[in-house]
DNA sequence: CCTTCGGTTGGGAACGTTCCCATTCTCTGC
DNA sequence: GCAGAGAATGGGAACGTTCCCAACCGAAGG
């Protein structure tokens, strides 16, 4: 039981009365069928409840209808970090509209990188999803050397040439710069992501801007990097206050650091808010379960999600079609922290 | 360019002067093959930089080497809930090492659910890993009667006939209820997950075990349920503090729930822990985030997503062995909260 | 010297689809 | 009334692999 042998487009085109090929027709919603053997196929695929093959089907199509979604594990863990999930619910939600799979990777090391370019050579993807790339990182060259579609959320470099979807990284850096500043803070540290990704380049220069904008000149100082962790928050916090005692404000480029500054600075006595106002970036709910809850710029994880799906799934029905950039917006959300 | 047309076996064994049969064994590491074949072979799939095609190899082999891992949607968001990120983790560690793709399927209604079904239909996947199931989900029995390996994190109920992995629910929320007991509280309240489900009735009743050991007598009015979200933990908060206004502990049945209790605490002018203590369930980030920080009992979370991938892969490897049910410890992180 | 046996080898068939093409049938227009 | 167009149909081939089985080879044994 259970394990009987599966019905095969012959056995519904045998019990139909017509041949393969028609059934096939059917299925894929040619018009080049009469309605008498559409009904005919059609009854006949419920009787014997049959669901095409699709590994038969992949085999002369080269389609899968299935997408990889990678994400590396090696410097922000899937679930300490927010921005992965969020994306992941967007991707979701329009794969499951048309019908195409997730294929789920996470990388730590290049070892496994090795395998993801072995499985995408295996040809058993579609399409590939970037999240989280460094400006040198090898992968996207390699996907678009094996001319697999590849589409990206956030951008080696402004000049990015594959496609990619982005939050507007430098305007929500120059709005968290310009909040503090409308706050009365004049000693604003910032504590950055690794510099060798755009994001954190981005959000650096829009917290610069929006400095001198105030005529504040940028002090080296009053930067530090960090990981995207709460441990390199924490310790990126650390620093800072050794350099700079005075600082009244840091703006931190994720809420994760956020929350491993807010733990150091309580840590040495310095109350939130108003010692020393912190923002941070992503708007997940760590800003909201933080305490004091943190102000934030939100960007719309999800819908980057959602929108690189898009652009992938345009890209694999036409992958002659130019690539697309989208960016979209950010917000400033205020909460207790500044 | 890049897309240029990929070697097949055949051109393999046309390189290395052998047939299609010996490509593939030497592949498949069988020993019937000569040395001298087996190094031309491999000589010329390096050459070639010749990869299988899984999808014709699945054709024949009637394996994909891929497993999908169904979460729900509905109830508790991948992201606001760390336990699915945790379990991801797990799953993908086992998988990656044996070479087994992950298809990742959200699953927000029952729309989508037939689509599933449809999908595992379609031999996409050797086997299923299901998370989060209710007592009442049709989702296990229709996979158990398409004869699909199938494996659960957590149980419909103690009687599970499917293989699964859980975690000590029973005596974790007995560990909860014994510690706030020992901590001198006498009205301890509880916040149960949704009464359909296994993990929440077996909380609960751990929770009653306790205070029955302690010769208090479990009340009804110190009983709320919710749907392990934070808005729930909110509501439910309210509702006890109307119904048992002298309240001085409470047990969520998870971190969210507490996280949400403890806001309302928190907006009704009560002090954690010096007017009602707080414990919670998962020891997810949010208890380390929270102020203040939550005691919560910690589950090896990210074990329960491996060993239910290893359990599936035994399942694939053999479906005629007998099911296999395993228990994971808890462990009671004591913090500021209680 | 012939048989047998174990180790190698490769061709044919199959897996379940889709696509190409040839065929049949029906209508339209002159 | 007949050619031509177009719709509907189905058989053959192909997709790239694995598995079955027959065939070959050299050595061992009678």
């Amino acid at each position: 039981m259970g394990a009987q042998q599966r019905p095969t487009i012959k056995t519904v085109a045998a019990r139909a009365g017509v041949g393969r090929t028609t059934v096939s027709r059917v299925i894929n919603g040619s018009p080049l069928v009469s309605d008498e053997a559409r009904d005919a196929v059609l009854a006949a695929i419920a009787e014997l409840k049959y669901v095409p093959n699709s590994v038969a089907r992949g085999l002369v199509t080269r389609r899968t209808n299935s997408v990889a979604l990678v994400i590396p594990e090696s410097e922000s863990r899937l679930g300490a970090e927010p921005y992965f999930s969020a994306v992941i619910r967007g991707v979701s939600t329009v794969l499951t509209a048309t019908r195409t799979q997730l294929q789920l990777v996470l990388v730590r090391d290049s070892g496994e990188r090795d395998q993801l370019t072995d499985c995408v050579a295996e040809r058993r993807v579609d399409g590939v999803l970037l999240v989280s790339v460094h400006e040198d990182d090898p992968l996207p060259g390699i996907l678009e050397h094996l001319g697999l579609p590849t589409v990206l959320a956030g951008r080696r470099s402004p000049a990015e040439s594959l496609s990619h979807a982005c939050s507007d990284n430098l305007g929500g850096g120059r709005e968290a710069g310009r909040h503090l500043i409308s706050r009365g803070r004049t000693a604003i540290a910032t504590i950055s992501g690794p510099l060798d990704m755009d994001v954190s380049r981005s959000r650096l220069q829009g917290w610069k801007d929006a400095l001198e904008e105030a005529g504040i000149e940028p002090d080296e100082r009053l930067i530090a990097t960090a990981d995207f962790t709460e441990e390199g928050g924490m310790l990126a916090m650390r620093s800072l206050l050794e350099r700079a005692p005075d600082l009244d404000a840091v703006f931190a480029a994720s809420d994760v650091m956020a929350a491993g500054a807010m733990l150091e600075l309580r840590r040495q006595g310095r109350r939130v808010p108003e010692d020393v106002a912190v923002v941070g970036f992503d708007d997940s709910y760590i800003a909201r379960y933080a305490y004091p809850s943190l102000t934030s710029v939100s960007q719309p994880v999800e819908e980057i999600g959602a929108t690189i799906a898009r652009l992938l799934l345009d890209e694999i029905a036409d992958p002659g079609a130019p690539r697309q950039h989208i960016t979209l917006p950010t917000e400033l959300i205020v909460r207790d922290s500044s």
